[in-house]
This record gives C-alpha cells, structure tokens and sequence, in this order.
RNA sequence: GCCGGAGUAGCUCAGCUGGUAGAGCAGCUGAUUUGUAAUCAGCUGGUCGGGGGUUCGAGUCCCUUCUUCGGCUCCA
C-alpha cells in the first residue's frame, strides 16, 4: 500500500500502482470526471499514471492553471493531428500552451494557410476529438525515436532529440497522431469540445533570425462550447479598449506618414493629458527632492564614445548629424543620462551635497526596427520621466527604497494593481557581454533585491536581461489583450560614473566615485498613456480627464447662459467646453456619452432661471440639480476623496 | 529586418468572375428651437496608399514600394 497526501492534508491508503484517476474516482465520480492531469510531489502527471510510492497528490481540473495548461498542450496535439490529417507532408517543432490557448510552428513545406483553412482544421479537430482517442504514453530509447522521425524525415524533431538523453524520452500518441513529448495529458481527446483557430504568424525557428522561419498557429480550446463564445465576446471587448482605436477616437494622438512611423503626435486633448501626468510627476518629485534640469535633443558623439553608448548602440542608431564643420557629428540622443552626468561634473561635489537627483522630462530617439512599431508602446521618440540620482556607495539601498516607493505611489494614483517587479540579473553564463566590474555587479544586484524584498514587491527574477551597463528593476504591466509591457524601471549603473569620471570629495577629504541609479516610474509618457487609455478604457479620473464636463444648452436660446457656466466653472478650476451645436439635446448627450465626458451640464429654461445646472454622469445618467459652486464642489470632492483614499497629495 | 494579412471620402465599411466608384456617420447650407443616447432636407467630398506593367479597358490581375495589423522570449 501506499501513502497519499491530500493538498487538505488528509492521507489515503491505495494500492500501489494506482492511477490518480482512480484515486478521483475513490473519492467521487464528478470528481474523476473533471480531473484532467494531477500533480504528483509537485510534479504533473497524466491522471491515468500508475503512482508506485507514498506522494502528495493534487487533482487538476479545469479551474486549474495547470490543468489548463494540460489541456491545451493535449489540444495543440489534436490540432497537430488535425494538421497532418489535411495538410501530409507537414513537419512539427514545437506545441506549448499558453497562458491562453496553444500554438504549434509547423513547417507546411512551402503551403500557407487562409482563413478558410481556419475553418477546415477546427472542423477536423473536433472531428478527432469526437473520437474520444485516448492519449498514450510510451517510454522510447532514444535510438528507436531518432529512428521514427528519421523515417518522417522530421528534421525538427530530430534536433530535439540530439539534446535529450535516453531513457527519459517519451512519446504520446492519440489516434493516428504521435509526437515526441514529456506530457502530461489529459485523458482522451473528447473532452475537447471547442476550438478555434485564432491566428498565424512567422516565428524563427528557435526564435533566431537567422533560422529558417517557420509558421506558429495559434489556437484555443475549451471543455464547453459555451466557454469558447464567451472568450470570444471577451476578446472582441478587449479590442475596443485598444489604445490605438481609443486614441483615434478620443482625439488623443495621431501618426503621420509625412512625419514619420513612430513618430507620435500628440492632439489638444492627449497633449492636457499627458500634461497632467507630467504635472502630477513634477509635484511628487520636488517632494522627494529631484532638482529640475533641461538638456539639449542632440549630442556630440564624443558623448556617447564616453558614455559606451555609441560603441553599443551605433550601428543601430539614427545615422549621425553633420554640420558644416569639418568632422562635427551630433546624434540624437537615445538616453539622458550622458548629458546628466555632464551636469554633475559642472561642479566639485561634496560628500555632504550626496545624493543629488536630476530631473528631466527628456525626449529621446531610437531607431526602432520596423516591424517592432506598434502604436504609443513601441515608438521612436518618446519622452522619458527621466532622472539620474548620485550618491554614495553606503546610499544606494536607500534610495532604491525611495524610488520604488515613488514608483508605487504612481502606480497607486492610477490603480495599477496588476503589475510584477522583473528584478533583471547577470547572465550568469556570458558575464563579458556586460561593462563594469565583476564586485560591483555584485553589490548593484544585491541591492535591487534586498529593496525589492523590504518594499513587499512580487518579484520575478530573469537572468540575462540585465542592461549592458547594470542590473535593473522593471515593473511590468499587461495591455488589453495580454501584452506585457515595462513601464517604470529603475537601474543601478556603477558604469557611467567610472566613464565619466564622476568624483566627491568624502569625508577624509579624498576623491571618490558615486553611484549612479536611472530610474522613470512612468517608464515613457508615450507607452504610460497607451497602457493608462486601455486600463481604464478611455474613462479617465477626474483629476487627468482632458474635459471633466460639457455644457449642453437645451436649444439656442440657452447658449448665453451656457457660455456664462462654462466660464464660472473654469474660474473655479474645472476643465469642459460648451456643447452649442444646434442639435437636440438627446443628440448631444448621445456624442458626449460616446466622448466619454464625465459630467454633461443640461441647461434650459429652468436652470437658466435658478442659475443652476442639471447635471448627468457617464454611464449613470441624471443625478439631479446642481448650483454652480455645488457642482465645483462636487467634482473635487470626488478627486480630493480620491487622493485621499490613495493617500496622495 | 523577417513571415503572413490589410490599405477605397475625415471615420466605419460595400464594390460578384476586369467594363471608368457607393452607403452610413462626420463636415457645409438651410429648416427646426428642441428637456436626458442619433430632427429633417439639400450639398460638398475619393487621381480607390504611391510607382510601374498586362489589357481596347484595372479599385479589381501581375511586379515594386510605402504604411498599417498579427507575430518573431515562452525550447517535447
């Protein structure tokens, strides 16, 4: 008999050799037949895998991740089977799930697929599905599978096998389908009773360019039909909150062929935004203690020869700006912290003047790869809240703690909750990709993660993203449709002052060098604002809103009186306009609901009498009369409320 | 950059197998003077992304170029 320990805590006796299936089964039949893969010792498993000795067992079904992640890595093999079935000839790499759904890059020989084939695999899949074919498992020497897919002529899966060692390979077959794989599984291919096809995309095999490219098919599964159809809706509403589609509509910002891909422009109402969010930056920085500085948009490369940026980046980089002197070059800046650093050789400093923390809101350049734009999250000019702190090595943790807590003071204002700390390290395999030496990586690295640890952040930890020039801290955030993006990144750099030659007097009157630490909570303005507009679905807080309110005369007749409530609003500090178009008023409330206008003011004869609005909140409708100062009152109690809560100022 | 879609009026889109462009909204003009999610009528507006080619004839077919969308980390 052996031991199994319940995730409850609670242990049964079973027979050894007992499947966790069965296990299910002992324990209630609905139960065995949700279960889909089960984590043995931590470890998934196919539920139908005999357990031999005494193991923690937790059932998997589909309101697991884990089980979840079974049952589209068993889905995309169906689709692999539904592939080869259509398609003879096809070649496999690799099949994993997602987060949501699968894909699999398949070598189609040449072929490429339509939306029509979309259709024909999806019908083909739930087709074997039907089936009911059970997933099998079999251990392979390695000599026998080297011999079966030398016999498909799978030139992918051969190059899988060359680096797996023998008697730890395993194979899966469901109907005629067989691939190598590690599993688990779920238990028969009938529980899949939805797919679709979502998309196709190149992929570099291997993800390296130089490679051929081969084609990734994504897809999605799901046990009930129901649950297809409201993944879909779901996707279809995420899509509205693009901030691509919500920036044209909202009239936030633009691009121009004429100006430039990438290149954004930012419109009346993005640009009171985007002001806001510098405004509400500035206040919470000359709290902390920043000091403002403004540099120049071009630089001679002279700069960047010192910084190392050039020797990194110059090949990639917007191509050099002449002038008419003789060997002159500048260059766009791609980075502040050169011209930063310069400000802080303007002066001797003294250990006592430590740490000092320059501001900038800097406009940078990079040469973005082309198919690398993507609306406001991928540009080539961007504007950085920037800012570069110098202190003294015995600072830095503390100032770290600072910076995060700026970072989480922003992100708390927002109600950004949904975010992970990526604490970016060495690659501890290439250490001579990066500049600096070996020690103070070292110490850079322990500070981030003891600052991180002590301000409670979830953290993930990545090796080998680290900056050339020093580890970093990013704080990730996920847009609309599950794209991760970094916004706030605060980096310890022991590279740039040792370049610069960046020096204080200490305390014992010698020479020594500062750290340096880059941080921008914001990340850029451009890609906050993308990530602001789809969080929060073009409904901004009342504090950032471009317009808080409309002013909607009745007819005509009401314009004055319309115009004169615009005005008294704006004396007492609101932002709107005047809705005076000769439409009816369900017209203008319909256009202003659309805009997203917080507050729209109706005005007609009885408001105009008692000088007094009638007030309609988005998304509410009426919520009654109000005299002018009364509504002022209104809308910033709602946002001094706000800041209250949050604890901002 | 690479693979695969897409590009028709300011916006959203229609235009079958080639026969010289169409709707709604927006805009303009006029009527209406309106009470909580679209008042009515008229009008303007496009060298069909650019360039080249095939053809008697190209939005439609071919080539090329630009822009845009999805993807190119997630190693059975």
């Amino acid at each position: 008999m052996i031991k199994i320990t319940l995730p409850d805590g609670s242990v049964r006796e079973y027979q050894k050799g007992t499947s966790s299936h069965e296990i299910a089964l002992s324990i209630s039949e609905g139960l065995a037949r949700n279960v889909i893969s089960a984590k043995v010792n931590g470890e998934v498993w196919d539920s139908s895998r005999p357990i031999h000795s005494d193991a923690s067992l937790q059932l998997l079904t589909w309101n697991d991740d884990d089980g979840k992640a079974t049952f589209w890595h068993s889905s995309a093999h169906l689709m692999a089977e539904a592939l080869e079935a259509l398609f003879p000839g096809v070649k496999f790499w690799v099949g994993p799930p997602l987060e949501n759904g699968f894909y699999y890059d398949v070598d189609l020989g040449g072929q490429t697929l339509s939306p029509t084939d979309f259709e024909k695999i999806e019908q083909k899949m739930l087709e074997l599905a039907k089936q009911n074919n059970s997933y099998q498992r079999k251990e392979m020497s390695k000599k026998e599978a080297i011999a079966y897919f030398t016999e498909k002529k799978d030139e992918y899966k051969l190059d899988l096998l060359e680096r797996l060692e023998d008697g730890n390979i395993t194979f899966y077959t469901q109907g005629n389908f067989t691939d190598l794989c590690r599993g688990p599984h779920i238990p028969t291919t009938g529980i899949i009773k939805a797919a679709k096809i979502l998309n196709i995309a190149g992929a570099y095999w291997k993800g390296d360019e130089k490679n051929k490219m081969l084609t990734r098919i994504y897809g999605i599964t799901f046990p009930k039909d129901k649950e297809l159809k409201e993944y879909l809706v779901a996707l279809e509403e995420a899509k509205k909150r693009d901030h691509r589609k919500l920036g044209k509509e909202l009239e936030l910002f633009t691009f121009s062929e004429k100006v430039g891909m990438g290149l954004p422009l930012w419109l009346p109402k993005g640009a009171m935004l985007r002001e806001r969010l510098e405004q509400f930056m500035r206040t919470a920085q000359t709290k902390a203690g920043y000091l403002p500085v403004i540099t120049p948009h071009i630089a001679l490369k002279e700069l960047y020869v010192c910084s190392g940026h050039y020797e990194k980046y110059g090949a990639d980089a917007f191509q050099p700006i002449n002038t008419p002197q003789e060997g002159e070059q500048f260059y766009l800046k791609p980075m502040n912290c050169p011209h930063h650093c310069e400000i802080y050789k303007s002066a001797p400093r003294s250990y006592k003047d430590l740490p000092v923390r320059y501001a900038e809101f800097g406009t940078v350049y990079r040469y973005e790869q082309h198919g690398e734009l993507h609306g406001l999250t991928r540009v080539r000019g961007f504007t950085q809240d920037d800012a570069h702190l110098f202190c003294r090595p015995d600072q830095v943790k503390e100032e770290f703690c600072k910076v995060i807590d700026l970072v989480l003071y922003v992100f708390n204002a927002l109600d950004f909750k949904d975010y992970t700390a990526q604490i970016s390290l060495r690659d501890p395999e290439n250490k001579t990709k990066y500049i600096g030496s070996d020690e103070n990586w070292d110490l850079a690295e322990q500070a981030i993660i003891e600052s991180a640890k002590e301000k409670g952040l979830k953290t993930v930890v990545e090796l080998g993203e680290a900056a050339f020039y020093g580890p970093k801290l990013d704080f990730m955030v996920k847009d609309a449709i599950g794209r991760k993006w970094q916004l706030g990144t605060i980096q310890v750099d022991y590279n740039l002052p040792q370049r610069f030659e960046l020096e204080y007097t200490g305390s014992d009157n010698q020479k020594h060098r500062p750290v340096m630490i880059h941080r921008a909570p914001f990340g850029s303005l451009e890609r906050f604002v993308a990530v602001l507009i789809e969080h929060c679905a073009g409904n901004f807080p009342l504090w950032l809103t471009p317009e808080q309110f409309a002013v909607l005369p009745i007819s005509e007749k009401f314009n004055d009186y319309a115009a004169g409530v615009l005005n008294q609003l704006q004396a007492l500090g609101l932002r709107g306009k005047l809705d005076d178009r000769n439409e009816k008023i369900g017209k203008k409330i319909r256009d202003n609901e659309v805009n997203k206008i917080p507050f729209m003011l109706v005005v007609g004869e009885k408001e105009a009498q008692e000088n007094k609005v009638a007030v309609r909140q988005h998304g509410k409708g009426d919520i009654g009369v109000y005299d002018l100062k009364g509504f002022a009152d209104f809308v910033n109690g709602i946002i001094e409320n706000d800041f209250k809560e949050k604890a901002l100022k």
